[in-house]
DNA sequence: CAGCATCCCCGTTGATACTG
DNA sequence: CAGTATCAACGGGGATGCTG
């Protein structure tokens, strides 16, 4: 309000606040749901088969196709058809998809090195009902 | 088969196969959830009271409660009650939740920059069934 | 083998009302 | 203000059966 003074920027470092509502919500929530990540790691080796997939992950069909499909949608994976009998459908990540692979991992990372942490804060907060 | 051959490893670089399954899965859909990431984002500049938070974020008490016990119970983030009239608590990221920050920036980051990609994929998909 | 269609369960979420 | 309690709606996901 008052005059000479520079009207501070609302938002000083703000890394997250505005830009995780969007997009990447959703995209946390594809990676975040129950099969997509599992998938993208399977085929982060290379591409494989619908039914190695099935073999490697225990997932339905149902379930397994509809991820699949919506991960092909969205570009992270390309679907290849093998006009054989019988039919064979491979499965790559595309290079798009392998972008996506390097934040995962980083995620995964922290999994694995905090899940003691976490597990032990679970513990405490079941016995005391807070953790400090 | 051959002998002279080395028989190449089956996993060469293996990055997340084993590692997606466990802990990691479950955290991914902790962040990945309708809530959890929005919350941690808006802590990220330091401790906000409920009210506050119900205010930035569009969400129902009961959820925004659910939300917060279950990081609390995880360690993330902390809940301090003030005895005052009216009540009055602040939640606030621990220093484990502050190390998640980092991967989940990662994630956020990749959906800010490609997200115009995915978009084309999408649309791409929606007229031709495929993307190449 | 790959995948679509159908039925059905149940966990998650939202709306509403009430309490310390 | 910061919750808890209760109820109803929605949607993810499994089981099963059928097709190209």
């Amino acid at each position: 309000m008052s005059p000479g003074h520079i009207e501070t920027p609302v938002r000083p470092p703000a890394p997250c606040p505005p830009d995780c509502d969007g997009f990447a919500r959703e995209l946390l929530s594809r990676v975040g749901d129950k099969w997509s990540l599992l998938i993208i790691g399977h085929l982060s080796n290379g591409p494989l088969r619908f039914s190695e997939l099935r073999r490697k992950i225990e997932i339905s069909q149902r379930m397994l196709t509809l991820t699949l499909r919506s991960l092909e949608k969205d570009g992270l994976i390309t679907r290849t058809q093998f006009p054989t009998i019988p039919p064979r459908v491979d499965y790559e990540l595309t290079p798009l998809g392998r972008t996506l692979l390097e934040p995962v991992m980083g995620l995964v990372l922290w999994a694995n090195r905090h899940s003691g942490e976490v597990e032990h804060a679970r513990a405490r907060f079941a016995r005391t009902g807070t953790q400090d």
